[in-house]
RNA sequence: GGUGGGGUUCCCGAGUGGUCAAAGGGAACAGACUGUAAAUCUGUCGGCGAAGCCUUCGGAGGUUCAAAUCCUCCCCCCACCA
């Protein structure tokens, strides 16, 4: 069986481990089961989870068995760790449709058929807890002393807002999911974010208390961008998994989007591109790199939405920004195309608008907030003053310059904010 | 329950009667430069076809020619005390 840990150290996921030794004699030696839990927050997961649904797949890859744990039951609750403020409770039906979204995004990378990963809802055993009975047998478990000094909640106690007892306890109830997971299918893993120790500590000690066993616990870096922004966030909010929320186009320019020092650091961590062509990528400079973005754009694309649509990201992309082959001997096992295709800017954001629209011309800029390149009238008109409209790729030179009929290609109008977002028009007859 | 301090535009945060669509910073957007990168510099950053008008400073009323700013009631947060 291929060291699982050496792996996932080598591709950048390890940031701690408990008993490090043990840990590895135990996976080099058995067939683990192992669990990372999600939070049911959204009805998506976003870039921001792509870690742990990776550690899960690594795991998966290399013949051990993961269970993904869905907090539908601490979801309830909100867990403090490392955050500034108390989350919004959410209601149980909306945490009900959330976790079916969830599932569905996992499935893109874990195959859970024949139980060889698992998915359980913890809300399964937490719900029917009875209050008295958890109290005298985990609740003992705990020391208060101990607790208060742990570093996940330490930003909160020092905090204005404080904390609340629900939250308080969410540290109980996720030792007791380890717990849980330990009784029902032998799982003596738990891994998760680094905000995640105090917890997965909590549960192994929690294990050795009432079961008097060993188990491990493995967190992952916080990953940041060079820029020093957390991973998957824009201006726009999340960049979601969900294709729906997040196009696979806008997806995939994420990704390109990539700053130069991040790109080797992110093949490792968010492809499965064996990591020996990823070092050689270590060595590219400046522009060299770029088609190496395209490689990690192209498959992380692939990987959350499937071939057809990180094709067809690729060649909107091409279309758009001009043909980028990406050369024969870098990161030969990645299956992005490499020679010239036809391209087609099918995955453009796109919208019909009726010919008789342009009979009479319409103002640039109405049409902007029309098809939203701009949040409003006035945006959009601040946008073109600012020379960053096109239309066809020619700059428009006057906020309310008619868009007629003489603007129209091929049934077709393009119309550009800045130099990367674009919109397609096309007309309905 | 008592006392004190707060709730300002996406975020942080200034503003204590007109000069306030509201300082400053961050984020964002656009331009220049570039490699769809970073850094830097410049501009913009509530809405409206832009003239002026409308909406915004926790909520509802009130005082005033004029209210984010003063008064009343209410809601929420925080600290200390009980």
């Amino acid at each position: 069986m291929a060291d699982l840990i050496d792996i996932l150290e080598e591709r950048g996921f390890i940031e701690k481990t408990t008993h490090d030794e043990e840990l590895k004699d135990y996976i080099r030696n058995n067939k683990v089961t192992c669990y990372i839990g999600f939070d049911p927050t959204a009805s998506s997961l976003h870039v921001g989870s792509l870690v742990p649904i990776m550690a899960l797949a690594h795991m998966q890859k290399n013949g051990h068995r993961p269970i993904a744990l869905i907090g539908g039951g601490t979801g309830l609750i909100g867990d403090p760790s490392g955050k500034t403020e108390m989350r919004k409770l959410l209601a149980s039906e909306m945490i009900e449709a959330n976790i079916n979204g969830i599932k569905e995004q996992l499935s893109r990378f874990i195959d859970f058929s024949d139980n060889k990963a698992l998915l359980v809802n913890n809300n399964d055993w937490l719900s029917g807890l009875k209050y008295i009975p958890f109290l005298r047998d985990i609740g003992r478990c705990f020391s208060v002393n101990r607790m208060i000094k742990a570093e996940s909640y330490k930003m909160r106690l020092d905090s204005e807002e404080g904390l609340s007892f629900i939250e308080f306890n969410y540290m109980l109830l996720q030792a007791y999911d380890f717990l849980e997971l330990f009784d029902k299918y032998k799982c003596r893993l738990q891994m998760g974010g680094s905000d995640q120790w105090g917890n997965i500590v909590a549960g192994i000690e929690l294990i050795r208390k009432i079961k008097k066993d060993i188990s491990f616990g493995i967190t992952f870096p916080l990953i940041k961008t060079s820029n020093g922004a957390k991973m998957g966030k824009t201006a726009k909010g999340a960049v979601w998994l969900d294709s729906s929320r997040t196009t696979p186009y806008d997806y995939y320019q994420y990704w390109i989007n990539t700053d130069d020092r991040d790109v080797a650091r992110f093949l490792a961590l968010f492809t499965f591109l064996p990591i020996d062509e990823i070092k050689d990528i270590e060595k590219l400079e400046g522009a060299d790199l770029n088609s190496a973005k395209v490689v990690l754009a192209f498959e992380t694309t692939l990987l959350a939405h499937g071939r057809d649509e990180a094709v067809k990201a690729f060649q909107a992309a091409a279309c758009v920004f001009g043909e980028r082959l990406v050369a024969k001997d870098i990161l030969t096992h990645s299956s992005v195309p490499r020679v010239n295709s036809d391209a087609e800017d099918i995955s453009v954001p796109c919208s019909y608008i009726d010919n008789s629209m342009f009979k009479l011309g319409i103002p640039a800029f109405k049409l902007f907030n029309e098809v939203k390149l701009a949040p409003s009238g006035a945006a959009a008109r601040r946008l073109i003053e600012q020379g960053g409209g096109y239309v066809n790729d020619r700059r428009i030179e006057k906020f309310d310059e008619l868009i007629t009929s003489n603007d129209i290609n091929e049934m077709e109008i393009l119309l550009r904010s800045g130099k990367k977002r674009i919109h397609k028009i096309r007309i309905k007859q």
